[in-house]
DNA sequence: ATATCATATTAGACATAATCTAAATTTTTC
DNA sequence: GAAAAATTTAGATTATGTCTAATATGATAT
């Protein structure tokens, strides 16, 4: 991965450039999937051990207030992280929570009277059901 | 609330009414908002404290895995839960975390070529920005 | 009505995910 | 190079949710 690239993202998001914030959003880039912070912090360190949990998470919140990074929510279980690259949806398999990515298309945007006050900055979908290891083929019980 | 009409959804979920586990339902079914589970073991035992905490996350689980009550991951905040009625979208505050209904309408599917051996269950669309309490004009800060 | 038994409840310990604190360090600015 | 601002750190702390194993209960068949 373009180590310009990706200081150029940091920059982009006014963040430092600091050798812990560089190895998260680089490991986030060219990981593709959709790690938890744990993993993120344990691939970090593995390679460069100069990382502390709490630097790791402080990280992933300023990327993810930078909007470099997505931060999604799955139930029951740790929050996942990818950098936004392409737009693109998001398929949740209920039985292993494992995030993957779907391909982009637009979404028909709520009718302004429904909208009432609030403000929408953004509008995602996220599809539910079973991945390809988790589908019938392979599912036990 | 109907007291046969929630009686009939837990045995429609194959689900034992027992006084616990009818209280969760009707309240939420009563409440119409996104409590999370704190919130309501609190709202529970406030009308008959017979319920333990381990009890109201127990039923929780056995409601979302019937299908009568949808569970909805928050970033960084508890899980809200909330009856599923009528269909519907929901909206998730940037600032405040709550979650709102959104009035439902039909989302595109993906085409079966960005699908694979996925096996979708269901899909849903979340819009995320400012609620009218958080919305530019009471937003401090 | 009663016995039966799978299911449900309970208190409190435990686990996990994430945040906070306050001191030390690094980076930027002047 | 001094001062200010941002960042990092280890470890404590909080928040949320799960587990255990003993006890109780609702639904069913009799």
């Amino acid at each position: 991965m373009d180590a310009v690239a990706i200081k150029r993202s940091l920059a982009g998001g006014r963040l430092r450039c600091t050798p812990q914030r560089y190895a998260v959003m680089a490991f986030l880039m060219e990981h593709g999937g959709h790690p938890t912070a744990a993993e993120i912090f344990e691939a970090v360190n593995r390679v460069d051990p100069r990382s502390s949990r709490a630097t790791t998470y402080n990280n992933l919140r300023d990327l993810v207030k930078a909007g470099l990074v997505r931060e999604v929510a799955v139930e029951g279980r740790a929050a996942r992280f990818d950098a936004k690259g392409m737009r693109h949806h998001h398929f949740i398999c209920d039985r292993c929570g494992n995030v993957e990515d779907m391909e982009w298309y637009d979404v028909p945007r709520p009718t302004s009277g429904s909208l009432g006050r609030r403000i929408v900055r953004e509008c995602e979908l996220i599809f539910r059901g079973l991945c390809t290891k988790c589908g019938p083929r392979h599912a036990s019980r």
